[in-house]
DNA sequence: TTGAAAATTCCGCATTACGGAATTACGATC
DNA sequence: GATCGTAATTCCGTAATGCGGAATTTTCAA
């Protein structure tokens, strides 16, 4: 922010929050509301009246709200919303424990990135994966996004992933090694990235739930040349399961 | 709108509105979509992420939506997307037919008054009732939502009704007489306003319904003195209903 | 009718938004 | 790891426009 906002933006915003209080406002109850004056609440209500966000309704009733308000936020998903809570929370096992923290989110057969601490971290493990695509199978956040999530969805994934040509996806038509794979997940409450040789970084992540799906995914990435998977589990594990609960409660908090 | 719409605001909407098409857009893809001037598209980001409604994710990911954009719409509810929906039909009734049409919504145990063609009507046959409350067993309006509502929504309503102390409400009491009142409405497939000794105008309400519920309900309202009950229905009966159809597949279609 | 209250318009001043040009940051390629 | 090309961002002089107190109009109650 380099120089000041802009400040009838800001106003007209403040605006249109006030009139989401209820269905129809008078100019009187926008003045109390917003505190800016009247012929200022005029001027930017006309505004907003001619892009179609606001209706008046007459002069003594006040105005409302207009259908087109909802293009404002008609895009922002469930999976913004996960993000938006994690971040605090991910920014705290970073500063405790050093290592880079990431969450994703499942689009259209893979994980995206959505958002990590990777610059608050002193340990620079990775290129910055923000908004990348990272394959179901071999990431240890596809892992355990397909590890956790109800049997029917990913019953659906793996069937769209066995059709993929993508060479990332091939593993998935050994259906008895990919069961495996996921039981264990199950079994042991976290999934680990598929090793690559000469590769250290390595990821453990758990799921992020929302009632019995998965709401995203969430990774602590560390070396592993600096220490073993079991050492990682027994240090991190735990601190991670309590922020990923953490985050579903402060989530249900909301809706 | 005597003066011009302040420009920087219809701006930053439509950098919004924008901003929804896709989880995380680029500077350059907002240039595309919005034409403005990348210097400005700038200025305007940064003060919508100064307001908090705006995220910055990566100088190369670009921009995307953060949760307080919820608060520009979420109080806007289905109610209000009825009301607009039915603008347009029930203008098209009031220039063929002349006399004025009114839209109402339920809320707090009382239908309310929400938008009408009072000012295209040759016919000024009430008041303007916009945004006022009518009560649910005397209006045309209130008996058409009670008539064709869920059996039990119509039960609690009622219950609400009787320990109502309104002087309005206390038809509620007699159960006999409501009963009949209401089965008589849905054997007609319409209601009409409880008749007023000395106040000749008269009420034609349907439903709008959404599924099994009533999102809205519609009344034509005319004179008594000028033609009977029964040629009202006979005139406007059919149309009335087939704007309703008309409107509820509006919604269906955008929801 | 009259009067009071609330909404809206007016209008001169000062501020601020504007956007072309310059700069900076990034990531690809050798 | 140096260089280059591209895209994002900042600068800054100018013109436009948002501002809000005062004046006016509308509405409703008595």
């Amino acid at each position: 922010m380099a120089s000041e906002p802009v400040q009838p933006v800001l106003r007209a915003l403040q605006i249109l929050e006030a009139l989401n209080q209820e269905t129809v406002t008078t100019l009187e109850k926008l003045h109390e509301r917003t505190a800016l004056p009247k012929p200022t609440l005029v001027r930017l209500l006309d505004t907003l009246i001619d892009g179609g966000y606001v209706r008046r309704i007459s002069r003594t009733a006040g105005y409302a709200l207009a259908e087109r308000v909802l293009r404002l936020s008609n895009g922002f998903r469930y999976a913004d919303r996960v993000v938006d809570a994690a971040r605090p929370f991910m920014h705290a096992l970073t500063a405790e424990h050093k290592w880079p923290v990431a969450i994703a989110t499942f689009e259209n057969n893979a994980m995206i990135v959505r958002a990590g601490t990777r610059h608050k971290s002193p340990f620079s493990t990775d290129p910055n994966y923000l908004n990348t695509k990272l394959p179901m199978l071999v990431s240890a956040l596809g892992r355990a996004y397909l590890a956790f999530c109800p049997d029917d969805e990913r019953e659906t994934i793996l069937a769209m992933l066995r059709m993929s040509s993508a060479r990332v996806n091939a593993t998935a038509r050994d259906e008895k090694a990919v069961a495996r794979l996921l039981s264990g997940i199950r079994k042991n409450g976290y999934a680990s990235t598929a090793p690559v040789p000469g590769d250290p970084s390595m990821g453990l992540a758990i799921p992020i739930m929302r009632g019995a799906d998965v709401a995203a995914a969430m990774t602590m990435r560390y070396f592993g040349s600096a220490m073993t998977e079991e050492e990682a589990v027994r240090r991190y594990l735990a601190p991670m399961r309590a922020a990923a609960l953490a985050i579903s409660a402060s989530l249900e908090g909301r809706e």
